[in-house]
DNA sequence: CAGTGGTCTAGACCACGAG
DNA sequence: TCGTGGTCTAGACCACTGC
C-alpha cells in the first residue's frame, strides 16, 4: 500500500498497519452496500493493483474477513459477501482461580468428594471406558471472597492420567492441576442451563430449582479421553464477550 | 521446509501444509514438555534454520499457537510457553432460521408483540437513548417443526434504524431482518441462565421457574446503538462447540 | 541499545473446483 | 481446463521493549 493511501486511511483513526487498513476499507464497502450480500468481490490481483500493495497483503485482509464469516472464499469461484453472516464470538474460559483473581477477589477451593470407582454408564460412555474400569471422581467447590462461585464435578480417566491418583487436590484444584498436568489435544464444550438439584444447590448456596449456568467439557489427548467435567456456577453468573 | 522434513511430518497424518506441519511439530514439543510451561522457545530465525524454511513460515506457525493462547509472544522478550492456557472456544451463532433448518427442521416464527414507545430505563441505558426517545419493541417466537424453539424479545433503536418502523416482521423475523438490514460494527454478548417468568414460560411452553438458557446481545454501528435483544431458548437447549 | 517479533514486497508454484 | 485463492520464499525495514 502506497504512502498516499496509507495516510488517507490513517485519517479515519484506522490502525497504521496496511492489511488492517485494507481490511477496514473493504469492510466499509460491504457495510455501505457497495458490495451487497451475495455479491462477488474483485480478485486478489485486482485489489492489489487498486490499493497498490502486494497480493499477500490483500490475502491477509480477506482471510481476516473470511475468519469473521463476513466473506466466503472458494478457489476459482472467488470471494463473495456472505448473505447471512453468523455472529462469531471467541469465548475465553480461564481456570477458575485466575478468573476469580482477575476480578480482584480472593480464591479458595474445597474438595467435597474424592473417590475411585467404576463411573455411571453416562460417564463411562463419555470417557470411552471399558465396562468395570475405574475412574477418579472429584468434586470441588470454588469460592470467591469466601462465597460460593462454582462447583466443579469431575471424572478423570486414570488410564490416561494415572498421576491424578495421588494429586494433591487439597492444595491445587482439580481444575488447575489438570491444565498443568494433562494437556489435551481436543475436546467438546457445552453451555447449558440447569435447575439446581440438592447436590448442586446446597454447596452453591442456591435455592433448590434455581436456574444455574453450567459448562460441560470433555477433553482428549490424542486417542485417549482425559476428563469430563460439569462446572455449575452460582446464580447470576454470566459469560460475557465482545463481538 | 525441505522435502525430507515434510515427508517425515506427513507420516504422522499431519496436513501437507508446511506451516501446519511446523505448528504441530512445535505443539508436540510443548505437549511432550521439551519446552515446559513458562519456558522460552527459540526465536523465529533459529527455528527457520532448524526446520529449513522461511522465517515467514515460522511466524505463521507461532502466530497460530499464540492465537490459541498456547504461547505468549512479545518483542524483544521472545516467545514463551503459556503457563495456564485458557480454553478458547469459537462460538458460532447463526440466525435462528438457519440454525433450525440446518438441523433438518421446519422453521416458522410468530410476532407476539410490536409497539413503539419510550423504553424502560434499563433498555434506554443499553441503547444510550435520550430520555423520552421512542424505540421499537418486538417480540417473536421461533418454532421448529411447530414446537417452541426460542423467544426473541428485542428493542430496536429507531434513530439509527428508522427502516425498522415499516419492516415486514410477519414475513421475515426481526432476527433475520436486522442481520440483513442493520449490519453492526461491534457489540456485546452475554450468556446466562434465567428462571422462566410467565412472559417467557408461556410462549416457550415451559413451566414457570424452569431453567432457561438465554443470550443477550447489544450491537452498535459505529457510534450509534442498533438493537438489544434477549433470546430465551426452550428447555434443554445447549450451545455446543469443539475445542 | 540491540534483539525480537510484526509486517510488507515481488515473485513463484500449486491445489482446488466451477464452468 | 484454467482462474482463483493458498502457500512459500528470500529479503527487507521497522516498532517495540527488555536489558
Amino acid at each position: 500500500m502506497n504512502a498516499d493511501t496509507r495516510s488517507a486511511e490513517t485519517k479515519n483513526s484506522a490502525p497504521s498497519v496496511a492489511w488492517r487498513e485494507l481490511r477496514d476499507a473493504l469492510l466499509r464497502r460491504i457495510h455501505d452496500k457497495v458490495w451487497g450480500p451475495g455479491d462477488p468481490i474483485p480478485n486478489e490481483a485486482d485489489l492489489a493493483r487498486e490499493f497498490r500493495c502486494a497480493r499477500t497483503t490483500v490475502n491477509r485482509a480477506l482471510q481476516d474477513l473470511a475468519d469473521k464469516g463476513l466473506v466466503t472464499r472458494r478457489r476459482r469461484a472467488g470471494t463473495h459477501v456472505t448473505r447471512n453472516p453468523a455472529t462469531r464470538a471467541m469465548l475465553q474460559i480461564p481456570i477458575l482461580r485466575q478468573e476469580i483473581e482477575a476480578a480482584g477477589r480472593a480464591h479458595r477451593h474445597v474438595v467435597l468428594e474424592r473417590r475411585i470407582e467404576p463411573p455411571p454408564s453416562l460417564i463411562r460412555f463419555r470417557l470411552d471406558l471399558s465396562e468395570g474400569a475405574e475412574a477418579l471422581a472429584v468434586t470441588a467447590l470454588h469460592l470467591a471472597d469466601g462465597r460460593p462461585y462454582a462447583l466443579d464435578a469431575r471424572w478423570i480417566n486414570l488410564q490416561t492420567t494415572p498421576n491424578a491418583r495421588g494429586a494433591p487436590f487439597a492444595e491445587i484444584s482439580p481444575n488447575e492441576w489438570l491444565v498443568q498436568n494433562a494437556a489435551y489435544t481436543h475436546g467438546e464444550l457445552a453451555i447449558l442451563a440447569e435447575a439446581a438439584d440438592a447436590r448442586v444447590a446446597e454447596p452453591l448456596g442456591a435455592a433448590p430449582g434455581a436456574a444455574i449456568l453450567a459448562l460441560e467439557r470433555t477433553t482428549w489427548r490424542d486417542q485417549g479421553s482425559v476428563t469430563t467435567t460439569r462446572i455449575s456456577f452460582a446464580e447470576g453468573y454470566r459469560i460475557t464477550t465482545a463481538i
